[in-house]
DNA sequence: TATTGTTATACTCTATAACTATA
DNA sequence: TATAGTTATAGAGTATAACAATA
């Protein structure tokens, strides 16, 4: 409905319906980075939304995915550190992901209150598909920015983080 | 809290109390720019809503705030499509902005369907140090990128929006 | 028929507190 | 006392649907 929205909206500006919402100033606005930035991530969020559909995967929990897939064994707390994820948030959005079988969750030895995160097979299946569709979701997004930009945006934010 | 919560971690770490999540291995995240995007987003809002805590402003009223100022008399259909805003939470944000009496909403003489917006004086005068603050943060998230990259960056995603 | 603005509902994400079981 | 994980609640933001008034 998004992409009905859009269309309607291109249809009726050009027949000139309402007053064109495209003229407005942004005003001080445009000297803030961070309105930018918004605006790129929400873009880049429902582009990733809506190409992972088939595997009904969202941002945070393919984190998750890639994170215990390149850690496995840590626990829910570092996870949830590493991703700045609360650990009550975690907790919920695991809970999903274990209901998938697509990650487990065992005992850790050395410390019965933690959890030690691992994928399962069909997780780990499940993940090969998944990062078909989350490549191309930055493919979509480099054509967004240009390869120079995506590349160069990329070594930045790396950095930063 | 957040910082309360950054301290802690920090005193822990150096203790060497918790496994170091630090080490724990980004994987195929680490080519996706929108992570990166996405966390900078994260730093850049909290920022925002921590230096305007003076004024209690959240980064949604404050675009809506200055949207409003540079375009006085347009409709929430506009403002709303300009910023990308649902016109059910434009309803909802403008209710709030005019029950702090800094926003106006007056009969729009042409179509009896919308509301023309405006800022009271009361607003204007609030804006002048919503500005300050804002101005403050900008200063912040500058620091945190560097100059060279901070200009750059709004250059490119001025230039994408 | 379509648009403006409103209210209502549902879901995600964030923040916080309270609880248990461990340490 | 402090930490790991869970559950619950509240708020912001997003997405829809339905509605009244108007075009």
């Amino acid at each position: 409905m998004k992409r009905r929205r859009a269309k309607r909206s291109a249809a009726a500006a050009k027949k000139g319906r309402f007053p064109a919402a495209d003229t407005l100033a942004l005003g001080q606005l445009d000297n803030h980075l961070g309105y930018f930035v918004r605006r790129l991530q929400i873009w880049i969020f429902q582009d990733f939304i809506r190409t992972l559909a088939p595997m009904k995967v969202r941002p945070a929990q393919y984190s998750v995915l890639l994170i215990v897939e390149a850690n496995p064994g840590r626990t829910q707390a570092s996870v949830g550190q590493k991703l700045g994820i609360e650990r009550a948030r975690l907790a919920r959005l695991l809970h999903e992901l274990e209901r998938r079988k697509w990650v487990a969750r065992h005992a850790n030895g050395s410390d019965a209150r933690s959890h030690s995160l691992y994928l399962t097979v069909e997780g780990e299946k499940a993940l090969v598909k998944i990062k078909q569709l989350a490549e191309q979701h930055e493919l979509n997004l480099r054509a967004l920015l240009g390869q120079k930009r995506h590349r160069q945006s990329l070594d930045w934010l790396r950095d930063f983080a």
